[in-house]
DNA sequence: TATTGTTATACTCTATAACTATA
DNA sequence: TATAGTTATAGAGTATAACAATA
């Protein structure tokens, strides 16, 4: 019996898990709204550090790399990043213009004043709660070899 | 100094949820691969009760009633449930047939021993995860209103 | 008039595959 | 030949709006 009382428990922990983590976007989504970037361009321009290859912040981003072309693009257009080649010709790496700059910025500061995602933890409770999700995504590493 | 840390640390979180949230979204599709029905299929079948109107199922799938509609056809289609009516004639409630309550049970033990979401966590850990988690709910309900 | 479910449609997000330019 | 980024396209997933039946 204990084992049907674990798998609810797991089910129940996995449904606040994808409920906390649909928080977590819509929140970053209200925060950044104002700004008048979509979403993930605002994302994006967190990562950018003018150093970072395209397919690495495809992986950060967790898209698709050929996806990151069109972001790059926006980016562009809208004057807040550049794409150059690095020393490996084939690479580009995304750097902040002035603007780049000031949105990013902008976006971080946003994002703070919005109320941080786990505001109302005190240290312990943080540092508690990053080693259990930190065993947690450990433990789905190793099971994802099975 | 220390409010800089504090948003450095609150994006990790966040960061870890979600890429968890993802993992759990994966190792639910990878538990019912092997069904033969659609991820979203799986999931309603586990919600099905003969008493909940399709808008409620709606609600706890996060999506928008008209789409309860395609997977309501689904399930009839593959003869796993039925539509009836309740007392208010325009609530339909999803019943499963003999077929729809083996398969639930099928997806539940697959998602079993597939492995539960938390299963390296012991008995306190969990407390203390879903603790940890209702406030972090509980913080963001109230921050909505902002 | 308000609500449930339905229908038809449109849209957003994202991956896939084939291509180019470098290496 | 292998890899980074690009291009064009296709598909999944989902919402929107107008509608019918019922309350």
């Amino acid at each position: 019996m204990t084992e049907a009382t674990d798998l609810a428990e797991s089910r129940e922990l996995a449904r606040m898990v994808v409920q906390l983590s649909e928080r977590a976007r819509a929140h970053f989504a209200d925060a950044v709204a104002h700004l008048d970037v979509p979403v993930l361009l605002a994302r994006t321009i967190l990562l950018v550090d003018g150093q970072t290859p395209m397919r690495d912040i495809a992986g950060e981003l967790g898209v698709d790399p050929s996806y990151v072309t069109g972001i790059a693009d926006q980016l562009e257009t809208r004057g807040l990043a550049t794409r150059t080649p690095g020393r490996d010709r084939r690479i580009k790496v995304l750097a902040l213009t002035e603007c780049g700059h000031a949105l990013q910025a902008r976006v971080a500061e946003s994002v703070e004043s919005h109320g941080a995602f786990a505001h109302r933890l005190d240290c312990d409770q943080k540092q508690a709660l990053r080693e259990l999700l930190g065993i947690l995504l450990a433990e789905t590493d190793e099971g994802e070899a099975s």
